[in-house]
DNA sequence: TTCATTTACTTGTATATACAACAATAATAA
DNA sequence: TTATTATTGTTGTATATACAAGTAAATGAA
């Protein structure tokens, strides 16, 4: 059976998306006590951390496309976790009382989440893992985007 | 602005996700020419691979659910690449022609995916992230699966 | 043999995400 | 100042994927 999976696991492709599959998994379960989605939860705290960020540099952080994070802010917006502030063009994003108060659950869901993927492959090979993964999504960031 | 990443780029969460949605889309053009998204093209791959492999099996080797291969499989039959061999409980998938002489163009892409994803990371890099991606993903199987 | 349980797959429904096309605004050049 | 171009964000539409609930078939127990 194993054999059947060597070609594509020898695929960046084929490992990239499985390993994420289980991690997002694993984020819902995290994430779920406070009720929000793990991109949404993320969402909230950046902009808990920086109010009045401008939605691009939501998406240029999370490194999202702008559609998606205009789909996410919808949400928490419906939610009263945030609110846009529009000014011409420009779209800013401040957070709102329910967002605010509601950023120490979502640490400590955050929390969890490392407790739970730490746990099962150790800190060492979690903490490589992940700056292996961030230096490559920064090199396909600089070219992929400027095609 | 990297200093407001620098909290989530540390997290698996989001830096498997960064570089899965990337990797994803450079997937997509590369299998462009094929008229198949990535994960049709694999499955089309394995089942001209392992011609009557059970729907469950395409499952397990490919890491998706039950539920998503059988979409998949949907898609691939209503193009009359493979079809559904139904013996009672059971379904094995067996390629027809039209998938089977798919196959060289197929690989054709997946080289080129290769070919773009190596050169941008370097080949060393990219085997490693492959492999690291894939151990932890076999880690997170075995665990979150069976709980 | 019949009933209960497990297995294998599908369907209904929901989500995140993307791309392409669009609007509205700002910046630049003439 | 006006006309063109670039930037910023949203909408329409499509996709992959998932979970939960359902169905049908196989297996095991009584």
């Amino acid at each position: 059976m194993n054999d059947s999976r060597n070609a594509y696991c020898k695929c960046l492709f084929y490992s990239a998306n499985a390993l994420t599959r289980q991690m997002n998994r694993m984020a819902e379960t995290a994430f779920k006590p406070c009720g929000l989605s793990p991109s949404h939860a993320f969402m909230m705290m950046l902009v808990n951390n920086e109010p009045g960020i401008a939605a691009g540099s939501i998406a240029t952080v999370l490194m999202l496309q702008p559609s998606t994070v205009t789909r996410l802010l919808d949400k928490l917006e419906k939610g009263k976790y945030l609110k846009r502030v529009i000014d011409g063009k420009y779209v800013s994003v401040v957070p709102l009382r329910k967002g605010v108060l509601m950023q120490n659950q979502i640490q400590q869901c955050w929390s969890v989440l490392y407790a739970d993927y730490t746990g099962l492959l150790g800190k060492e090979q979690a903490t490589r893992l992940t700056n292996q993964l961030y230096a490559s999504s920064l090199k396909f960031e600089n070219t992929v985007h400027s095609i």
